[in-house]
DNA sequence: AACTGTTTATTCCTAT
DNA sequence: ATAGGAATAAACAGTT
């Protein structure tokens, strides 16, 4: 089973639809939809776990797996805390998003967090101050309101890069180096201030502050791995919007199944303008897999305000430069809720009630008219 | 009062 | 078996 079908991404993702939900059904890193189903028994070492594997070319909604899925969409998704909020930022215009946003966007896509909101509620706002991954950005005096908005921080890179969303290969640790010898623990504050210090390797006439990869990481000679979740939910819907929209392009490969190879590799630089006194980083993706679609990520041309001493406890993600030429952005789309449901509707050929699109990173893809080849 | 955020402690779980 | 990542519980402080 080397190949991910694109209905992936096409599933309505609310049950109020009377449609299934895709959240419910989970899909695991070997391509099949997998469905776990845990005792309440402490000593169990026989996790039931029923995988279920549905044929390449078949959509979820004429699937068998479907009716099986929803007798089980109360049992617990097998996601991390941290991989759940990660989902809900990326999934989100801004990519950010406050806390009772996380709490929606997990309540909304999977019924297990419907119950016990207490407990897994508790668990996520401990995951948010714990993890160094996430930090915190001050509310706007626009935008009054309760509790901060939450972002990932730059240098977390693709925590999930290895396909697995229960437990990463290791924790994002910022390094301590502003750290008061008298705390015990970072903050907030160090999270930030220590942005700079994570310091991989330098590229370019400006300083390059970090460098990480999204996307396709095969090492020479390997063949190609299977899509990760992530990829496998990303791509397909562009896809699928583009034939819809865009049907006159005949460099938009008609097929609704994708091995890897069609998988965008997206690189990300951030640059340090050393002129600012305000710390300006530039943060460029691209996709060094470009033929035919350009792919960029909404970070394409933006810049990230940082300020190193905090005071002026400046927006932490900033949005400076419009959309290249010739592009648009699928964000002005479902930023406004009518805008959203037509939207969703038009790829899904389902009503929603949701607000959300659970398509990570999909969101916020440009899309180029142009053809970028030579 | 309810919500948001931080911290400590403990237990569970999984990769090695 | 073990180290360390993740989940859970809970106390507590700050904010709206």
């Amino acid at each position: 089973m080397d190949r991910i079908t694109s209905s992936y991404a096409l599933i309505p993702t609310t049950e109020l639809d009377g449609n299934p939900n895709i959240a419910d059904l989970w899909p695991s890193s070997n391509g099949t939809y997998m469905q776990q189903v845990t005792n309440n028994n402490n000593n169990n070492n026989n996790n039931n776990t029923i995988q279920q594997t549905l044929s390449n070319n078949n959509s979820i909604q004429s699937s068998p797996g479907l009716s099986y899925a929803r007798r089980y969409a109360a049992s617990k998704p097998p996601y991390s805390y941290i991989s759940l909020i990660t989902h809900a930022i990326n999934g989100s215009p801004d990519r950010m998003c406050t806390l009772s946003q996380i709490y929606q966007y997990i309540q909304d896509r999977y019924a297990y967090y419907r119950q016990n909101q207490q407990r897994w509620q508790n668990s996520i706002r401990h995951s948010l101050s714990f993890n160094d991954c996430f930090v915190k950005v001050p509310r706007s005096t626009e935008r009054p309101g309760k509790g901060s908005f939450w972002a990932l921080h730059p240098d977390s890179g693709n925590m999930f890069e290895n396909g697995c969303y229960l437990r990463r290969q290791k924790r994002f640790k910022i390094r301590d180096k502003t750290k008061d010898p008298n705390k015990s623990k970072i903050t907030n504050k160090d999270k930030m201030s220590n942005l700079n210090l994570n310091k991989s390797h330098s590229s370019s006439s400006s300083s390059t502050i970090s460098e990480n990869t999204i996307g396709r990481l095969d090492s020479p000679g390997s063949s190609p791995r299977q899509a990760t979740v992530s990829e496998s939910l990303s791509v397909p819907l562009t896809q699928q919007y583009y034939h819809q929209h865009h049907q006159h392009y005949p460099q938009v490969p008609s097929q609704t199944t994708y091995s890897t190879e069609s998988v965008p590799i997206i690189k990300t630089e951030y640059h340090h303008n050393p002129t600012s006194s305000s710390s300006i980083y530039t943060h460029q993706t691209y996709d060094t897999n470009n033929n035919g679609l350009q792919y960029l990520t909404s970070e394409h041309n933006q810049q990230y305000f940082h300020t190193i001493d905090q005071s002026a406890s400046a927006s932490f993600l900033h949005q400076i430069a419009p959309p290249p030429p010739g592009t648009f952005r699928i964000d002005n789309l479902i930023n406004g809720q009518p805008d959203f449901k037509s939207f969703y509707s038009t790829m899904t050929g389902h009503e929603t009630t949701s607000n959300y699109l659970d398509t990570t990173n999909t969101n916020n893809y440009y899309f180029n008219n142009t053809n970028p080849s030579s």
